[in-house]
DNA sequence: ATGAAAGCGCTAACAG
DNA sequence: CTGTTAGCGCTTTCAT
């Protein structure tokens, strides 16, 4: 459909061997200068590039790393989607990124179809219906390099990049007690994410830490992460039952699906109930009224992750040292956390 | 690194050639049905995936597109991904993603990128900054296939597929006008984009429809479509010198970056000025006050424009007929454009 | 210093 | 019905 120039194109063309040229154009040095001169400024001429195919088939690298996320159109997921694509491109590859929409069996559907694909590595966000890490940990033994990040495999000894879920949570909350709330609920995602445990004990902490007594009733799931509308309102509902005078709520989703739910509840925010949630967007200070986030350094996380996770697919030898790591998130202050 | 079955390792195991191999996995007719159901069974059972890079050395065909947008982190063009994501999965293709970030010359080399990648496609929303449209013209020339959508070229006569930009921008308008503003301004991105002609074409129909005169000083360019905050300032402190009692905003990021602005400039919306803009959020009826908007069908889009594309690349005979889709916009009206 | 040839995984034309 | 062979574009021995 759309021919380019081939080595042999070049190789005709000078009267030379393709091997010749090859080398020419790698900048091998048993060959002759002005051969080498020749063929360089040939190539250059028409602009000739290397069939990326080819040299995959020869090296069976595929220069591309595979990315399972739950969507696209999620801020934190478009913005480390930005991030991991900033990265990849510079060093190379090209990113094919699938979506899981919460499903743990398109989450292992698309693993296979990126394996199929003979992607180089994986950076994964785990579902929030994903329980089983058979697949992953099948990999991760027979060396294929993966790193997870925001939601990851705590049992998979491997790389891995998440914000500081314990004390965005942690802060969070303490602003919350500090403001002068006293009984502050918790939405969350389903239980089995890292995030929602790391973000459940960084709550529990800041409790701790001032004197106020955990309720479990005051920490509501949501196992379909805010993509299902009527499973919000059920928790919403529930929590509000507890009069809480505060919600900390624990992701993007989640965050901005509860707030028209809270208000359809006749509640306002923050006289009748003060929120402060996990959240990417970058239009929260726009909202009724103006929310406080805990704002999650999305584009640097795909990049670290996209970074660590090239270093061990060119790494010579077999990796064994694996680290985690943990960037700070920001947590910006705004009315919806404000004592009336 | 990470080593799968080879039609070869088939071929041995079950004391046959290659190409019987082959035959039989491709379902081919010349074959033994039991040496057909020996082969697919322990290709089955071994789980065999045909090397898909091999497939592409062979056929010419990388069964990959490239896709250039201005953003990842935007609401409408995730939205659009997700839609290109959705078909290309289906029918079998990668998706390669490259941002411009609103610079021609990061377009340009872009574009160059994913032809040395050997894409078998472009899907192209230009960015604002682009005025040269050679590369495109000469590629589409050579019978490359690209599809254009949302910010379409044209001078370029291939496949486009965008919202009605006109009608949406006419309708938002119009209900400006109905509600009983009678200065309305319009805060738009580069004007050699055609989405900003086209949604200017609407304002200007609407006016005219109900005997408003036109008046040039209330038109104002961003031209880097609301990425450089200065910009928009300007812009919009220069329109409120106008004193329009309502803006019809014309692309996503202007609309939300604009709000902030007006409020800054101590105006009320919409008591003192009415905004009704163009954006595809989730979340703008959370905003203060809720958002009217123009939503353009963002997933749907993308969709289309993947299957005129995937169509175009498997045609058995060089395509010469191309259409454009125009799908239609909905308009969601809600308090920033009531009358005070 | 350069060319010839093999091989990466797969398919298809060509023999049998 | 099945095996042999060539070839996609490129690199890399192995000869020369």
């Amino acid at each position: 459909m759309f021919q380019s120039y081939t080595i042999k194109d070049i190789a005709k063309a000078l009267g030379l061997s393709t091997s010749t040229v090859s080398r020419a154009l790698n900048g091998s040095y048993e060959i002759g200068a002005e051969t080498k001169k020749l063929v360089l400024e040939y190539a250059e001429k028409i602009n000739y590039r290397p069939n990326p195919i080819a040299l995959s088939l020869k090296d069976q690298r595929s220069h591309s790393i595979g990315v399972v996320v739950p969507e696209v159109a999620n801020n934190f997921f478009s913005q480390a989607i930005n991030g991991i694509e900033s990265i990849a491109y510079n060093r190379g590859y090209h990113v094919i990124i699938t979506q899981t929409h919460e499903s743990a069996a398109r989450e292992a559907a698309n693993v296979q179809h990126l394996l199929s694909r003979h992607v180089d590595g994986l950076l994964v966000s785990l579902s929030s219906e994903t329980t089983d890490l058979d697949q992953y940990k099948y990999l991760h033994d027979k060396g294929f390099p993966i790193v997870f990040f925001d939601r990851i495999a705590n049992s998979i000894d491997t790389h891995k990049v998440t914000a500081d879920n314990y004390k965005g949570a942690f802060e969070a909350t303490e602003h919350l007690i500090k403001t002068g709330f006293e009984k502050i609920g918790h939405l969350t995602s389903a239980s089995q994410l890292s995030i929602t445990r790391e973000r459940l004990e960084g709550y529990k902490a800041a409790l701790e830490k001032h004197g106020i007594p955990f309720q479990a009733e005051l920490v509501k799931h949501c196992n379909h992460g805010g993509t299902v509308q009527q499973e919000v309102e059920t928790a919403v509902t529930q929590l509000m039952q507890e009069k809480p005078d505060a919600i900390f709520v624990a992701s993007d989703r989640l965050t901005t699906t509860c707030i028209p739910m809270i208000k359809k509840l006749g509640l306002r925010i923050p006289d009748d109930v003060a929120i402060a949630g996990f959240t990417n967007s970058d239009v929260a200070e726009l909202f009724a009224p103006p929310l406080t986030v805990v704002r999650q350094p999305a584009f640097q996380i795909g990049q670290v992750a996209t970074e660590m996770l090239i270093n061990v697919i060119e790494s010579k030898r077999p990796v064994t040292e694996f680290t985690t790591e943990t960037l700070d998130t920001i947590l910006i202050d705004r009315e919806s956390s404000h004592k009336a």
